[in-house]
DNA sequence: AATCCGTGGGC
DNA sequence: TGCCCAAGGAT
């Protein structure tokens, strides 16, 4: 039996109703400010709506206008970023605000051709951005638009593969009005009714035309070819030390690769196998006295698992890096990992 | 194309 | 506890 084309009027009446509001989210009627949506998607790239609301409100209250933010010191956007994960973002963002004072006039640009352009733009936040910002008909696909539109055709094929072809699916049921709100309709659907697990397919404005759900089979769209690859599990020595007056030395990591840019206590090389201090104190900043706290720091990373052995010590050598104040940890550039580092050896 | 890149929450 | 997932992008 054929199933009719799911309505994008049924879906912007629903949103119409249901619609969230957001600190980045502009109310009906009022227009969208394009740095705002475009700092907001930066910040949600794999990262959940609850995460980065401070975040957002802080960034915005520190540099109003994209012009603020270029004019900005990478470290001290690095501050702001602290905790939010996935640094390279933060360089990212940076790097695009330049972008768009030196290249654009300070204006963003409404295509996502010229979007692409910018670091850290994919197609998902070009889209996005085309669509939140200036009301373009962009086909903004997210995971939870893969999920919906997954459900409404009982779509077979298994992602990553099928990736392509869900998304040119996706693309015929974008109409060619209201594109911004369209974008949030289809997101704000998959992130509150058409969610993984117990979707509330009750209260769902297509739900005359899913596929899926004529079939009961909802919780089992999208199709997945499972990874194979196993989790790694890692373990190191982090070297906290201390001077007579209780600064703690932290190194600026390299600006690239993992927690890129981000301040932290030295560590030994981080191996596969358990490691002893007497072979990971070669590694320390310094030859000293450590005393070895009982319960190690355990971090899962998006693609391994990291125990980190906390030794603490004082001294009195000058050492290469910056000796800072516990009073200042909360301001700076630090990771999480680090964070739960510095608490574990008693100077957080 | 598969891997790298953080963190927190839900169940 | 362990796994999945979350407004993905770069290489």
């Amino acid at each position: 039996m054929k199933t009719p084309k799911p309505s994008p009027a049924k879906l912007l009446a629903w949103y119409d109703i249901h619609r969230r509001v957001f600190p980045w989210r502009a109310l009906p009627g009022e227009r969208p400010d394009p740095y705002r949506v475009w700092l907001s998607e930066m910040m949600l790239q794999q990262t959940t709506v609850a995460t980065v609301g401070p975040y957002f409100t802080a960034f915005l209250a520190k540099w109003p206008r994209v012009q603020d933010l270029a004019r900005a010191e990478r470290e001290d956007i690095l501050r702001a970023w602290s905790g939010l994960g996935y640094y390279r973002r933060a360089h990212a963002l940076h790097e695009a605000a330049q972008q768009v004072v030196t290249e654009h006039d300070g204006v963003f640009p409404s295509s996502e051709e010229a979007l692409l352009r910018l670091p850290g733009c994919g197609p998902y936040t070009a889209a996005a951005v085309a669509a939140i910002a200036f009301n373009q008909s962009a086909n903004v696909v997210d995971g939870n638009v893969e999920r919906v539109v997954a459900r409404l055709f009982a779509f077979e094929m298994p992602l990553p593969k099928g990736r392509p072809v869900l998304r040119a699916l996706a693309a015929t049921l974008v109409p060619n009005a209201r594109g911004g709100d369209y974008a949030q309709a289809r997101m704000d659907l998959g992130s509150t009714v058409c969610t993984p697990r117990l979707p509330a397919c009750e209260t769902c404005p297509w739900r005359a035309t899913c596929l899926a759900h004529r079939l009961g089979t909802e919780t089992t769209f999208p199709r997945r070819t499972t990874s194979k690859t196993p989790r790694r599990r890692l373990c190191g020595f982090a070297f906290v030390i201390r001077d007579a007056k209780g600064l703690v030395l932290l190194r600026l990591r390299p600006p690239k690769g993992l927690l890129g840019g981000t301040l932290g206590v030295p560590t030994s090389p981080w191996e596969e196998s358990p490691v002893t201090l007497g072979t990971a104190r070669s590694h320390a900043p310094t030859a000293a006295r450590w005393t070895l706290m009982p319960e190690p720091v355990r971090h899962v990373f998006s693609h391994f698992d990291l125990e980190l052995q906390v030794a603490v010590a004082t001294t009195a050598k000058p050492l290469e890096g910056r000796w800072v104040a516990p009073e200042d940890f909360p301001t700076e550039a630090l990771s999480t990992l680090m964070r739960k580092v510095l608490a574990r050896a008693g100077v957080g």
